[in-house]
DNA sequence: GTTTTATATAGTAAAACTACTATATTCAAA
DNA sequence: TTTGAATATAGTAGTTTTACTATATAAAAC
């Protein structure tokens, strides 16, 4: 129902796209996703995603020039946080996505699906 | 706090990736916000949308082969809408994102964001 | 001082996306 | 049966992404 009443605007579109398609690759994702708990370093993230340094520091860099983290170093490790809660929000969307899916609440099945909507 | 509960599963995160990365796009997302209306044909978007068909068919293509919208034809029309409340649940929290932004409950101002968080 | 450690950067080839122009296809209409 | 309307497709040049390898930096540890 936040169809007419909060109409999205020309500028918010601009910065949506920028940040969905950003959040738009698995291991940003799951990068994003393990910031939820707090700040790591790229060492950790590396580590405990399994994901070769430098493409972390890629993916890092990117996030950071499209504002969706920040980080604040210390001697020679950089500490990464998520820049803001519109990032979580997103993610928690995504994750009571998954739970209506896994509840079979609805399908994802696609190829099948079926979806009238409200055709006049 | 939909952190540890709800863990998000490693083939979700494909499909996430994916559907997030499609509609990072300024055009998609006019067109999926504008299918939350109902289903419309490619020339209704194209108008109203001020969008170049070939564009419009190219990105309800893009859509299509990742499951956001379907179509059903009508002699030389296609009625297409959006494939499943999954995007509209996306759309949504966009929508609730600018909300807050606009209400000034969030800062989206960046380069200023600041964000501690649960340092430990 | 020299060697690690932790990260960022450069450079790059391959793949994907974008934005257009031109054209084909298929119905509908005259 | 020729025309026109509604869309899809092909083709393409330019731009981003991706995924790696190699390397530069800077602080720590020896």
């Amino acid at each position: 129902m936040t169809t007419d009443q909060t109409k999205i605007s020309p500028e918010f579109i601009q910065n949506a796209a920028r940040i969905l398609k950003t959040l738009g690759h698995p291991d940003r994702i799951k990068i994003v996703e393990y910031l939820e708990n707090g700040e790591k370093t790229v060492g950790q993230i590396h580590r405990d995603l399994e994901l070769q340094q430098p493409i972390v520091s890629q993916h890092l860099k990117m996030m950071h020039d499209r504002d969706i983290v920040i980080f604040r170093q210390e001697g020679t490790r950089y500490f990464y946080s998520l820049a803001n809660n519109f990032i979580i929000k997103i993610l928690n969307c995504m994750s009571d996505v998954q739970g209506k899916l896994n509840s079979g609440e609805w399908d994802f099945d696609f190829s099948t699906t079926s979806n009238q909507k409200e055709i006049a």
